[in-house]
RNA sequence: GGUAUCGUGGCCGAGUGGCUAGGCUCAGCUCUGCAAAAGCUGCUACAGCGGUUCGAAUCCGCUCGAUACCUCCA
């Protein structure tokens, strides 16, 4: 299944430009990953179930990839109750956590959320802790080429010096001159020359609880600087993609580009990658405003935004009727829409092994494949692939009804068309047809009382037969009078 | 203030010069003991003003509005 008509849109260029791997059939790609110091939010994971889909669709599309997403895990911690913004850390503080504690807690918060939405786990997932050296290593090559300077312990990327040579703000669009001009309240940090300088490392204060040995001082390492060594480390000097959400555009990846120039005088990455912001109420989803929602109180139903419980699935199915460049804004009920479609989507997914077959197609299911692929080949679109996959809702109701007609290997091509796309790419689950043990007892249950209800039914007894859907509807039971029998759903009301 | 993105029908959300996006809602119909479910059909919008063009939601300009970044956040 090698396509090579892919095209991703860059922010490098702000274009869409035609997708061609540095190495052909292999892909490097990298994501910024989230920091573990509280539970994920929903904003960060649309981000990570952005990339889950491209990941998917390069490894669908056959390419080998490597995917390296980062668990930021060092830096941020400090324990002199000055801050007290963080309620994490004012947690930690108040348990006596070690930060360990509190990075192992989120992450594994981290990894139960995403296995919950069915993401796959990347090839690599460095942390920034276990790349100390890496980082110190940056370092010495940047103070050696020239771009860094230390202080008082610390050292700092000479943002000015770096302009001189190369382009500071070639992927946020921002030029140095006007960010001098415009910079803000002139702030206490006397030991960098320039306002627009970031740390490479940094001093630890006596409270600083997270320290490292370096030839500098007893200390921590900037904010930017472990992706530069993670990415370089596994993908290279130069690799394919590098991805994350838009928030971190400036100053966090023009500082990479930054250490990664200054470093290996080359263009780090080819193709970079932004995704948008998932908004609720309007405003970003944000762990400091507090404006967000946790993906576990969407799936029990226990919060104030939504009217229902929602499953992983189908708010991932939400999240991929918007295309990742766009701004998503979040309320019940639009996923409540999204919800209905999506069943709709898996109940004739479900019917279309029974589609009968015969010698001749009327429908033209290469050219439908073909605009799926189209859908997915163009940055990606998920909306496009979507609305192409409700299509075949209506061509498998009309070949039950018998108005349109499919050739066995039509239908083998289209079923596996619908189980790569549902399944493969998007990643879906079908909730419906999940069977245990128990659902099978219930069915038995259910079916009898189908039977009763019948019976009732073609007696005439309208009393017993309405009592009988009445409260088992009363219970999350739905029972369908189709054409050929009744089937019944359950509904988590 | 600077940088960037965006403003699409009742709602969500694609589309970047001419061709019905799609989903949900709603209405009508079919089916049904009734209802629900399911299916079919219908509902033609692009913030405002000006310009370019045979033709603009789509390009250009201006106005208004929204969001993000410029400080840790996906």
């Amino acid at each position: 299944m090698k396509h090579q008509d892919l095209h991703i849109y860059n922010s490098l260029t702000k274009s869409k430009e035609k997708f061609t791997p540095i190495h052909e059939g292999a892909i490097g790609m990298y994501v910024c990953g989230p920091t573990v110091y509280s539970n994920v939010h929903l904003g960060n994971c649309r981000t990570f179930l952005s990339f889950d889909l491209v990941f998917r669709y390069l490894k669908h599309l056959g390419y080998k990839v490597r995917y390296v997403r980062n668990i930021t895990d060092a830096g941020h911690l400090e324990n002199d109750g000055e801050s007290g913004d963080d309620p994490i850390l004012k947690k930690a503080r108040l348990e006596q956590l070690e930060p360990m504690e509190v990075v192992q807690k989120y992450t594994v918060d981290f990894h139960t959320v995403m296995a919950k939405f069915n993401a796959l786990p990347p090839s690599i997932e460095p942390t920034a802790t276990g790349h100390i050296y890496e980082q110190i290593a940056i370092i010495e090559k940047i103070i050696a080429e020239g771009f860094a300077y230390q202080k008082n312990g610390s050292v700092y990327f000479d943002v000015m010096k770096f302009n001189e040579t190369n382009n500071y703000g070639i992927l946020s669009g921002r030029n140095l001159e006007d960010m001098i001009s415009n910079t803000r309240e002139l702030a206490a940090q006397t030991d960098k020359k320039n306002p627009q300088d970031f740390a490479l490392w940094k001093k630890a204060e006596p409270q600083h609880i997270m320290r490292w040995p370096s030839p500098w001082s007893e200390g921590f390492p900037g904010w930017h600087l472990e992706c530069t060594a993670m990415s370089t480390k596994y993908l290279g000097n130069n690799f394919d993609i590098h991805g994350g959400g838009m928030d971190l555009k400036f100053p966090h990846h023009e500082c990479e580009i930054a250490q990664a120039e200054a470093c290996n005088h080359t263009s780090p990455v080819n193709y970079w990658m932004h995704t948008n912001m998932l908004t609720l109420n309007g405003k970003k989803m944000s762990k400091s405003t507090g404006n967000f929602i946790l993906p576990n109180d969407m799936f029990t139903g226990e919060n104030d935004v939504l009217s229902k419980p929602f499953s992983p699935t189908v708010i991932k199915f939400f999240m991929y009727q918007a295309h990742y460049g766009s701004i998503l804004d979040f309320s019940s009920e639009a996923l409540e829409a999204s919800e209905k479609g999506y069943n709709r989507l898996m109940d004739a997914h479900r019917v279309l092994d029974e589609a009968p077959t015969s010698a001749k197609s009327s429908i033209d299911i290469e050219s439908w494949r073909n605009s799926c692929y189209e859908a997915m080949n163009d940055d990606f679109n998920s909306p496009i692939l979507i609305a192409h996959l409700f299509e075949s809702v209506k061509f498998v109701n009309a070949l039950n009804e018998g108005k349109e007609t499919i050739s066995k290997k039509d239908l083998e091509i289209f079923k596996k068309t619908m189980d790569d796309f549902l399944f493969d790419v998007l990643g879906l689950q079908d909730n419906a047809s999940e069977g245990s043990q128990d659902s099978e007892k219930l069915s038995a249950a259910i079916e009898l009382l189908i039977q009763l209800r019948n019976q009732a039914r073609a007696d005439k007894d309208f009393a017993m037969s309405d009592k009988i859907r009445d409260e088992l509807a009363a219970k999350g039971i739905q029972l369908k009078d189709g054409k050929d029998g009744t089937t019944f759903s359950l509904s988590s009301l």
